[in-house]
DNA sequence: CGTTACTTTGAATATAGTCAAGCAGTGTGG
DNA sequence: CCACACTGCTTGACTATATTCAAAGTAACG
């Protein structure tokens, strides 16, 4: 079983470092890993599976690959993204440990997305049809692969939302918060971590210009929301930025946003009045 | 088995009620309406699913309700939504034909969306519990449960796509475009339909303010690339449709974008020129 | 026939994108 | 150790796209 050993951010290649005679997992460690109950009927099960290393920048797999293993990180911090119909890159989420990369390939027995290492990372095989065995022979298991391939929907579904209605600034709050979050639940710090990826990537993941990602962690910065200092970002108001996610875009600005974001407008900036406003400039950017 | 029968919209009401006896289907028609491949291991299977009528405009599931249930449908057109944080309807997607409902609630055990019949329907009940069975029983039917899911995850990403990387335009003709497709599918006319949903459901699903839906409808028309009357649609240029694809948002508007759309500048409006534009306005909404 | 809900259109404005330039951190070779 | 280039990030100025507000038009309904 994989101990949760809750350590700094500093320490994860370490740490990493300890676990390289770990080759192999049993299916009760690989369930432990995607958070979903240990099936009973599959406790003398002798499967096992593979860890494989991949250094910072190597490909885990590429787009239209077929579909022979699933991966299952133990360890780092990934990127998926997709190529879209112009070559344009489409980065889709930035897997961690737990995270079950490959779902999205069953469909068509192709991989769909690729994948690429930020950080060194240890990855665990999971053979598509050892998955399959398992299913057939436990109930529970294979409901525990239906709830991820649910979750992961949900998730996405989540995303979509965000990206429907959320304005830039609640998007890249957002982001952050859950930043914060996913790495709470790996035993890291809420607060104060390490975004691993690029602004680029940042900017892309959200769908809004990379100048608009950079010019907003200003702001918050600025405001004393956040300290930014390159990739590294202390979180110093976090209700802060769950309380963006509330305000969301500009379509439904109601009476609530005035109270709240008026002070910010002047923190921000020597509000300079305008003539006929409707609502005060909540977070200019200028 | 369900036959294909091809019918113009105007009479799908009419074939549903023609259907109204037919209480109960088979695991193999539920697969043939599910796009999967009959499993051959399950022939002889007894299990029945029961299928249940919903009129325009009741409600087929609700946010939270415990999960009993999957719905196939078999024939109505239906809107599925969510509530987010502030209790704002965010539309999901519009199941029809040959889409299962409720995958999203396997993982918490309740669904997580609501799903309201736009047009009368016919809903086959499908119970997890039976699914579990199913795929317990059959290994080629679980390997297909896991498709669908890894379809929707696929489809949802999609739309993410969209959402992130299109203009408002090239939504709105995707959108047209992709209904289009949907009907034909299903053996309606690709060309000439019947949008089910109000303009505001489709801002909604899109992302877009109403008016923006509108106007752009309108530009569309004005172009001679559709026609519009309320809710009927007939494209008559859907390759229009499907260029606006590639010349996504204003992120990258390419040299070939000059080429083409210029023309559809001045086919718009007068082209009165401006001064020193960098490219011509495509697409101008006034 | 009037009320309601939905839709279209216009005008003004805001948000975010593009272009452009400069800055900061990193690495390489002299 | 420093100049050099390189990449990634920040900031400013300008502009386009899409939103909001407002109002009028149209279809649907009892």
């Amino acid at each position: 079983m994989l101990p949760a050993i809750a350590h700094s951010t500093r320490h994860a290649f370490q740490h990493n470092e300890l676990r390289s005679k770990e080759l192999w997992s049993s299916v009760q460690e690989v369930c432990d890993l995607l958070r979903i109950n240990r099936p009973l009927d599959l406790y003398e099960d002798s499967s096992r599976f593979q860890h494989v290393r991949f250094k910072a920048g190597q490909t885990v797999n590429l787009n239209n690959d077929p579909l022979e293993n699933l991966f299952l990180v133990n360890c780092g911090f990934l990127k998926s993204s997709m190529t879209d119909d112009l070559d344009k890159e489409l980065v889709l989420s930035f897997p961690m440990k737990g995270d079950l990369i490959g779902v999205d390939s069953i469909h068509l027995q192709h991989h769909q997305s690729q994948t690429m290492a930020l950080s060194d990372c240890d990855i665990i095989l999971v053979p598509y049809s050892t998955l399959q065995e398992l299913c057939k022979k436990s109930e529970q298991f294979g409901h525990a692969i239906l709830q991820i391939m649910s979750r992961e929907i949900v998730r996405e579904r989540y995303m979509l939302g965000v990206q429907r209605s959320l304005s830039a600034e609640a998007k890249v709050g957002r982001f952050l918060y859950m930043m914060g979050e996913r790495y709470a639940q790996l035993g890291y710090s809420s607060r104060r971590f390490n975004l691993r990826m690029s602004r680029n990537e940042i900017a892309n993941y959200l769908g809004v210009a990379i100048e608009t990602v950079s010019r907003i962690l200003s702001v918050f910065h600025r405001l004393g929301v956040i300290t930014v200092n390159q990739r590294e970002i202390v979180i110093i108001d976090p209700a802060f930025l769950t309380d963006l996610l509330k305000f969301s875009s500009t379509k439904d600005r109601s009476a609530e946003r005035c109270t709240q974001k008026s002070q910010l407008g002047t923190v921000n900036k020597f509000a300079k009045p305008k003539q006929q406003q409707r609502q005060q400039p909540e977070l200019a950017l200028s």
